[in-house]
DNA sequence: ACCTCTAATTGATCCTAATCAAGATCATCA
DNA sequence: TGATGATCTTGATTAGGATCAATTAGAGGT
């Protein structure tokens, strides 16, 4: 699912953001696609009673803002410092032109931010607090740079909560949970290593509470 | 939000589907692109612990299975008997890429499709049954043929219950709640009627349980 | 090192929707 | 028309997460 159309950004400025910056904000102008190259960048939107939900986390690769829609749809926060390039609009939509009469791969960039927003409208539906972190552990994992099983994860209990459509206090006990099962561990703060991946997929996908 | 791409399919053949029919299946090569003319269709997937859900539903007008990936990623089920015409996925690409150089009109249509698959999963995350069977009917009162604000609901409970993740029983409770509030009135089996489409849109918006 | 503020943790209680179970209504078809 | 199966409805109970409240741990700054 994800793919690189790198090279549409060849000789485009390196830009930076630091953590907390926001990049653009929900309903401006879509005039800039973005692409990340290091660091995490969080999609949040308010939704009309006020409440603050985050619709997906971006890493170094993804493309964020595809102009699919005249405004963007979600508002992108830089979770840590980031860098990442950008370009116009008439400059992605001509590429992407050019993309479409050969095999059309920029058109699947777009599947590609679009996928994991809807991964997450499939797993709020149905599944429990366990598994909707679990699954949020495991969609992770192979985006962040890590040495083996362990490493650090820069996303706050909050942001996870925000994502999973949990609160702070569930997402917490989840946590706490996994590690009762021996499935992870927590040696130092935000620190995380995974013990048993295996059983962290499969909690990722039943919806049995694992005891 | 709802843009129109119909001139793309001018000369193209009306076909029909019936009832239950599926018109394409979720993992299959996304070979044709669907727009609807008449009737009601779902978006159906199974997600790994077999939960059937519904992503959306699709009315006249709407466009289905555009080729942002290789493959569709969900199955297009007729609710209704329907009529539609279609276009290979070549032939989309190469308007697609007209469109890109001119207006990008065509692009929103991926928005478009996309953007009720979006707010079914905030609307997911945070609120309760009513709220969200409230929502769903704000939703599709103005893609519904009516006459005023009575019209024939022609999509099942069980059908309702898998798109907002509730079971039947839930969903039937909530339609009680909104009739015993006198925001709605159902006359007769699957005849909705609307009494304050005000009321129902500030159920559909606040948390807050109606009474 | 200390102070301050924010984030994480833990416990007790409440509330909503799921679940289980049973009946009523509707639709389809012989 | 009557029989049969699916859909809808209602009730009783249960389970899981939200909420409220309080404490602890960590980060940033002077």
């Amino acid at each position: 699912m994800y793919v690189n159309c790198q090279d549409e950004f060849l000789g485009e400025v390196l830009l930076t953001a630091s953590a907390k910056q926001t990049m653009f904000w929900e309903g401006q102008d879509s005039a800039y696609i973005f692409q990340l190259r290091s660091g995490i960048v969080r999609g949040v939107t308010i939704s009309e009673d006020g409440e603050r939900q985050i619709l997906a986390f971006f890493f170094a690769g993804d493309h964020i803002g595809l102009p699919i829609t005249q405004s963007y749809r979600f508002s992108a926060e830089a979770v840590t410092d980031v860098t990442y390039v950008r370009q116009t609009r008439g400059h992605w939509n001509y590429a992407l032109a050019e993309s479409c009469l050969k095999d059309g791969s920029m058109l699947r960039c777009i599947g590609a931010e679009q996928d994991p927003i809807y991964r997450r409208g499939m797993l709020l539906g149905r599944q429990g607090a366990v598994t909707r972190m679990a699954a949020f552990l495991c969609s992770i994992i192979d985006r962040l740079p890590q040495d083996g099983v362990q490493f650090d994860l820069p996303i706050s209990q909050q942001d996870i909560a925000d994502y999973l459509a949990l609160t702070p206090e569930t997402v917490c006990r989840s946590l706490k949970r996994l590690k009762q099962s021996d499935i992870i561990a927590m040696p130092a703060h935000n620190r995380l290593v995974i013990h048993d991946r295996d059983a962290l997929e499969r909690a990722a996908q039943s919806r049995a509470t694992c005891s």
